[in-house]
RNA sequence: GCGUUCGUAGCUCAACUGGAUAGAGCAUCUGACUACGGAUCAGAAGGUUGGGGGUUCGAAUCCUCCCGAGCGCACCA
């Protein structure tokens, strides 16, 4: 409908281009406005042209809706309004028949081409094995895994990839004090080693360790390296059970260590010195990143022979590109908002299309816990961990609360709230619209006969039957939308509105018992909803259930 | 101090990136079908979009200066 109205408003202008020639190139917005009063589509055209024209915005609109050459059957009407607006209204015909292609399209209705055979890779999560997934990963996680299928759902192919480094200070600090805890198991009084890891889950490791070998580890050179084996080996299982528990899966985990082995890192440092941006000072190896823009150097290589985490960062974003993805995501915390524009720089400058880096940040989570915000320590064992969340209100709660605020605003998270799983809860307001359509339609199946190839769709003209029908038909242009912007939260609005406009039809227009015609018509546009409801709601990764 | 992301109804947040009278939910108040699921629906009330200035036909949105918050600013990840 946007495509034809942009057509027919081409066609006007280039029939006025006659008179005032400056019409014919002009750009042409198509918009949804906010109030219905203004009618299903409008466009700025005569706004925009105003200047350019030296006329008033309103003459403007009345030359270009004279020359307009609508279709009846499609639009019934184009107003001028307000400061020179172009009012459309959809004719009902139109949309009536559209509803027949959205049963047609079926779990398909809501894709697009956007994205067409695009090779995306979204890395997300990301979080090193030193403990389980708390609250605070949970909206990387869930924000992950939902653009990923936003972008399968406008046509792109998308690998999901958790990346994670099993080699540094941190994880050794977790297999001592994995040793800590086993050497107190076999009755040695042993220090706790300093900013070691406090959690309860690490006596449960030391535990299966010491179960399987008793006290043999004690005097083993390798000890601290078995104990942060077994710890790694623990914990991602344990990442791994609460990821699928969450309705996530990666595709790969890929380990820095292999641009280690691979020459990857090395490659990086020489492929810089050529361009003559690393140099040696100071023992340290360092980036030019002066001449992109920053105050200081950075150092790559640190004196002790080590590198800095950016290296493997470019390494890895170098290596995403060369395995041949149009588009690289990364799902980033606040905290590393400042650290990928060296990334990219890097990137660029050794002859890879940094633009294809896309870097989504979202800002952090408030934990509120008793009424206080609450910081969360993974070392300090100071956590809430997705399991217990989903303990108390279940995966479809945890996914839907990380999703329904914009990533860009810090986020409140109440853990009372949340667990105040009623009617509160606006998932409920979603999944409740879909079990009564499906209860519904389980009645309708026993006394109405005819199917919906038969339903006569020009018999829904109540006012709430027409907005719900619009309203589906904008399915795809919000999924389209959501996932441009990488935002799951505006699908969530549309559905939100979408089951609003079915509870009010709901209200307004019975179903069964009516004429049979016009039961049939209803219940094809049932159907219809319950279909948007579905498809949103497995986007977002959660259950539509038909009864609660 | 510098950089960065934010500040919208009592609370939690929207507003399709510059469009028309800034919208929802929760909380508060008033109402609704002896029928399809009341986990619903209709209505009331609630605002100087943190504050000042600027840009233009038009600003919550863009520029600037204040105020307040989060996060960065290591040869830590």
């Amino acid at each position: 409908m946007k495509v034809y109205l942009e057509e027919v408003l081409r066609e006007a202008l280039i029939s006025l281009s006659a008179e005032y020639p400056s019409l014919a190139g002009a750009e042409i917005q198509i918009e949804k406005p906010r109030s219905p009063e203004h009618g299903d589509a409008a466009t700025n055209l005569a706004l925009t042209l105003a200047g350019a024209m030296k006329m008033p915005p309103r003459k403007i609109a009345e030359k270009i809706v004279a020359a307009l050459n609508t279709d009846d059957s499609l639009i019934s009407s184009a107003e001028i309004a307000g400061p020179g607006f172009i009012n459309f209204r959809f004719a009902h015909k139109w949309l009536q028949n559209q509803l027949l292609t959205i049963t047609k399209a079926s779990g398909e209705y809501g894709k697009t081409t956007d994205n067409k055979d695009k090779k995306v890779l979204i890395e997300f999560v990301s979080a090193n094995p030193t403990g389980p997934l708390t609250v605070g990963h949970g909206r990387n996680a869930v924000l992950g895994d939902t653009i990923a299928r936003l972008l399968e759902w406008s046509g792109a192919l998308v690998d999901r990839e958790y990346y994670f480094n099993n080699a540094g200070r941190q994880m050794r600090v977790l297999g001592e004090s994995v040793l800590a805890r086993y050497s107190e198991l076999c009755g040695k009084a042993t220090d706790f080693p300093d900013g070691g890891y406090e959690g309860d889950y690490i006596k449960d490791i030391a535990s299966l360790l010491f179960d399987e070998h008793q006290n043999t580890l004690l005097n083993r050179e390798d000890a601290v390296a078995i104990c942060k084996g077994a710890a790694e080996a623990q914990i991602f299982e344990d990442i791994q059970n609460t990821l699928k528990r969450m309705n996530i899966r990666m595709d790969a985990f890929f380990n820095e260590y292999s641009l280690y082995e691979s020459g990857a890192i090395e490659s990086v440092v020489e492929r810089l010195r050529d361009k003559n941006l690393a140099y040696d000072a100071d023992g340290a190896v360092w980036f030019k990143t002066t001449e992109f823009g920053k105050e200081k150097d950075t150092v790559l290589i640190k004196s002790s022979g080590e590198p800095t985490y950016r290296l493997p960062d470019i390494a890895y974003h170098i290596h995403k590109l060369d395995r041949g993805y149009d588009i690289a995501i990364d799902i980033f915390g606040a905290d590393h908002i400042a650290t990928y524009p060296d990334v990219v720089s890097a990137v660029n400058a050794l002859g890879y299309d940094g633009s294809k880096i896309d870097v989504q940040v979202y800002q952090f989570v408030t934990i509120v816990k008793d009424g206080k915000p609450f910081k969360m320590s993974t070392r300090k064992a100071n956590f809430v961990t997705l399991d217990e969340l989903m303990d108390e209100v279940g995966p479809d709660v945890t996914r839907f609360f990380f999703l329904m605020r914009s990533p860009g605003t810090h986020l409140e998270f109440d853990i009372a709230e949340a667990k105040e799983a009623g009617e509160k809860n606006p998932v409920f307001y979603l999944q409740y619209a879909h079990a009564r359509i499906c209860s519904i339609l389980r009645k309708a199946d026993e006394t109405i006969n005819s199917g919906d190839a038969d339903a006569d769709p020009s018999l829904l003209n109540h006012d709430s039957e027409i907005n719900l029908i619009k309203h589906l038909l904008e399915f795809p242009d919000a999924v389209s939308v959501s996932a441009r912007h990488r935002e799951p939260h505006r699908l969530i609005t549309y559905l939100n509105e979408a089951a609003a406009h079915f509870h009010k039809f709901y209200h307004d227009c019975r179903i069964l018992g009516e004429e049979e015609k016009l039961a049939s018509a209803r219940v094809l546009l049932l159907h219809a909803t319950a279909n948007v409801l579905h498809n949103g709601l497995t986007i977002l990764g959660i259950e539509a259930p038909d009864q609660m």
